[in-house]
RNA sequence: GCGCCCGUAGCUCAGUUGGAUAGAGUAUCAGAUUGCGGAUCUGGGGGUCGCAGGUUCGAAUCCUGCCGGGCGCACCA
């Protein structure tokens, strides 16, 4: 509809533009936006303000001059200049009941835009070491990353979602050595060393390990048995992260392993061709990537003294696949905690001859939970923190979404326990889901009452222009506008405050009028209404990855 | 010390590319409903948008400086 709006009052200006002779021939880039305040219209336009230095004219004669020629326009009942040069309009109320037809035609696909004309997107996210469960925090960065994925995927890009496993390293072989110290543990052996990775959970993966391959893999040769309890301490831990994922209702498309970027040898590779670049360079038995003069704060190292390369040679080869599979857009979703890796990896991409401005980096900040009163930071310095496990056992995989996905990834956000447990209107996903659920009942009811479903050719839109209604249709309307904010600003929760809205409007609605009731040309114009309005709560829960139930 | 994010109502937070009298929930106060799910709805009070400059017809939004909070600054990942 906005764009409707914006084609009217681009031809207005090239009238008013012939008429007057200014040859000015574009208008330009000028908003049309929903303005704050209800008495200003359904849409407002500055068109005139943006204009005006332009034409050496006074913004509200400009406004008036357009003004003029717009109100001849069917499509508007009103048109008003207003403020320093704003022009105001408000559509016919009939205009917007026809525009639900919209809804009906496009079904479970209202809501799509094509800004992304195909464009291949790969979003990588979560990417959690396999050296423990995944927390809160990667939790966050799943819900954001997994819904950016479906909204980009709404906004008409070809989207990938990508984990990458660092699989291979120092950190795999301090987990098989912990894995080892647990077992030996078990054995009644005492420990003979703090294990690297402290956490309860070894006890279980070494619990694990011992059901498989028996006491007399710890009579095994040490090398031996490091490398078999390693692989199967990440294989095990893996498991289970995936298995969170699944329960998160998170699908990867595709699982990057780092080992194997190692064994296909493309790790040392591409060190050999950059030294030939003089990308790399040797610095006290080191090899460094340039990647100061890309915007870094010093040179890094790819290979260390003693012949083993970091996990940035491995990310250069990584990211190299990543051009090479032809992506318009990298978007990588990190944890705030990371932000110092952003100018090394756009400088790497610059080494591999690609746009740094490809890759996108949204940073999540940290969560922390509030609990009983009090609030607690999760820190890994200080190894506090509740597993995403936890936190799904105890609020629900729907709740833990929402609440992640309703504030910007921007800020740190409070994890108010308490409130995502509630079942009651001041719980935010109760009060979407409810608005589902409570479409679902309508239809229960009326079915019972015999009154059928209604088909929107016949219904009459005029039935629908009441105040209540024509806010819910224009909110509703909204949907493919809010989906191309959500992707462009790679940012969720714009659609999550949206989704709060609808079922605000749709709960006012529904308490001011009677939906099933004795008038049946009426019955049938607001269940048509009820209809779209589940729809949308379908289609937009649907992109965040929430159920919509259709009881509760 | 350098860098990134944040600072908006008592609390938790929105505010799309700069727009009109800055919003929501919650808390608080006061109300509604003999009917489709009260898991709902209506209203009131509550603000120096951290502070100070600057750009602009117009700044919560952009720029600079300062203050406060968080997080980073390895031949770890």
């Amino acid at each position: 509809m906005k764009n409707t709006v914006r084609k009217e009052i681009e031809k207005a200006f090239i009238e008013l533009d012939n008429q007057e002779g200014w040859g000015s021939a574009n208008p330009g880039a000028f908003d049309v936006s929903h303005p704050r305040e209800e008495k200003f219209g359904d849409f407002s336009t500055n068109l005139a303000m943006i204009m005006a230095s332009r034409l050496k004219k006074k913004p509200r004669d400009l406004a008036e001059l357009l003004t003029a020629i717009l109100r001849k326009n069917d499509l508007f009942e009103t048109v008003e200049v207003a403020g320093p040069g704003f022009i105001n309009f408000r559509l016919r109320p009939v205009r917007w009941a026809r525009e639900l037809g919209r809804v009906f035609r496009e079904k479970e696909s209202f809501g799509r835009v094509e800004i992304g004309k195909g464009e291949k997107v790969m979003v990588e996210f979560v990417s959690a070491n396999p050296t423990g469960p995944l927390h809160i925090g990667h939790g966050r960065g799943a819900a954001v990353g997994d819904a950016l994925a479906s909204i980009l995927r709404w906004a008409g890009y070809d989207v990938v979602r990508e984990y990458y496993t660092n699989d291979v390293g120092l950190q795999m072989d301090n987990l098989g050595r912990s894995t080892l110290l647990r077992a030996r543990e078990l054995a009644g052996e005492i420990l003979a060393e703090e294990p690297a990775y402290k956490g309860e959970y070894m006890k279980d993966v070494a619990r694990a390990f011992m059901e498989k391959h028996g006491p007399d893999i710890l009579s095994a040769p040490e090398a031996e048995a490091l490398a078999i309890a390693r692989d199967f301490a990440a294989e095990n831990i893996m498991e289970g992260i995936r298995k969170d994922l699944a329960d998160f209702n998170v699908h990867f498309d595709i699982w990057y392993s780092e080992k194997t970027l190692h064994e296909s040898g493309s790790v040392e590779k591409l060190i050999d061709m950059m030294l030939e670049q003089e990308r790399i360079y040797e610095k006290d038995g080191a090899l460094w990537l340039k990647t100061d003069e890309q915007g870094d704060e010093k040179d890094r190292v790819v290979r260390r003294a003693n012949g083993v390369t970091t996990y940035l040679a491995a990310d250069i080869a990584y990211h190299k696949t990543k051009l090479d599979r032809n992506f318009s857009t990298l978007v990588n979703i990190w944890g705030a905690d990371h932000h110092g890796y952003v100018p090394r990896m756009k400088a790497v991409i610059s080494a591999l001859g690609g746009d740094p401005d490809k890759l996108v980096v949204r940073l999540v900040q940290l969560v922390s939970l509030k609990k009983g009163g009090q609030t607690y930071a999760m820190s890994t310095r200080e190894g506090v923190f509740t597993t995403l496990r936890e936190i799904m056992d105890e609020v629900g995989a729907d709740a833990v979404r929402y609440f992640f996905l309703m504030r910007s990834s921007d800020s740190q956000m409070e994890f108010d326990v308490e409130l995502a447990k509630s079942q009651s209107s001041e719980n935010p996903v109760f009060y979407v889901q409810y608005a589902h659920a409570r479409c679902s009942s309508i239809f229960r009811q009326a079915e019972e009452k015999g009154v059928a479903t209604p088909d929107f050719q016949h219904v009459n839109p005029e039935l629908l222009t009441g105040e209540g209604e024509l806010r819910l249709i224009r909110k509703l309307m909204e949907l493919p506008e809010i989906v191309e904010v959500a992707a462009s600003s790679f940012q969720p929760h714009h659609l999550t405050q949206y989704m709060y809205e609808v079922a605000g409007l749709f709960h006012h609605f529904y308490k001011h009028n009677r939906v099933v009731g004795e008038d049946e040309a009426l019955s049938a114009a607001r269940l048509s209404l009820v209809m779209a309005t589940q729809m949308i709560l379908k289609n937009g829960l649907g992109i965040l990855g929430i159920n919509a139930p259709d009881k509760m």
